[in-house]
DNA sequence: TCTATATTTCGTCCAACAACGAAATGAATA
DNA sequence: TATTCATTTCGTTGTTGGACGAAATATAGA
């Protein structure tokens, strides 16, 4: 889904429809392992796909999970959802 | 490991030190799955990786996880024992 | 300051998985 | 044929991990 676009997690919530200490909890540990950073923007925290990993595995690894589960049906679906989610209808009120 | 030789499942059991039962439930996973292939030799059953697997994405993550973890001192010491290990000393006493 | 919204932290519960031993199966050989 | 060794199958057990809700924290705006 961040290889779609940055997210925070209301957003990652709404496709996914987990709560939100879920999806909190996996952008933390995916923080940690490298592969994705934050950037505060106020009220929210946007999740973007790493750009400059530290470890050229890391690189290796999403170049190759794209390819392995692009044509997934359930892929696609998130995927298009991630385009078509608006975070200012999504998520305030 | 197999990606060292093709191995029976004594020769494994020797490296991890996992009972055969479990090194058989796994290798019946990986072979359902397409990585690996099993040829039966007498008393024993030889595993070795698929060289012809159906699914190109197969081949793509084997050389991935090559990348990946080839340099872990685990992985080194457990394709060392590979290499030194002797099916005819193992195996049958 | 008070309120609303987003996020995180924490503790708990349930499901999935790994590993095991015992028993069954298969194959070579004494 | 009986025995031995390799492997598989099956049922059980303990551990790990995922998901949740409640409570705490953070930020923007009324």
């Amino acid at each position: 889904m961040l290889q779609t676009k940055p997210l925070c997690v209301c957003e990652i919530t709404n496709v996914l429809r987990l709560a939100a200490s879920t999806v909190s909890q996996h952008l933390k540990i995916l923080k940690e392992a490298g592969f994705i950073i934050e950037e505060k923007d106020g009220k929210w925290v946007n999740y973007l796909i790493n750009p400059r990993p530290g470890d050229p595995r890391i690189s290796s690894f999403l170049t190759s999970l794209d390819f392995w589960i692009a044509e997934e049906a359930l892929i696609i679906s998130d995927k298009k959802k991630v385009m078509e989610s608006d975070r200012n209808i999504i998520c305030a009120k």
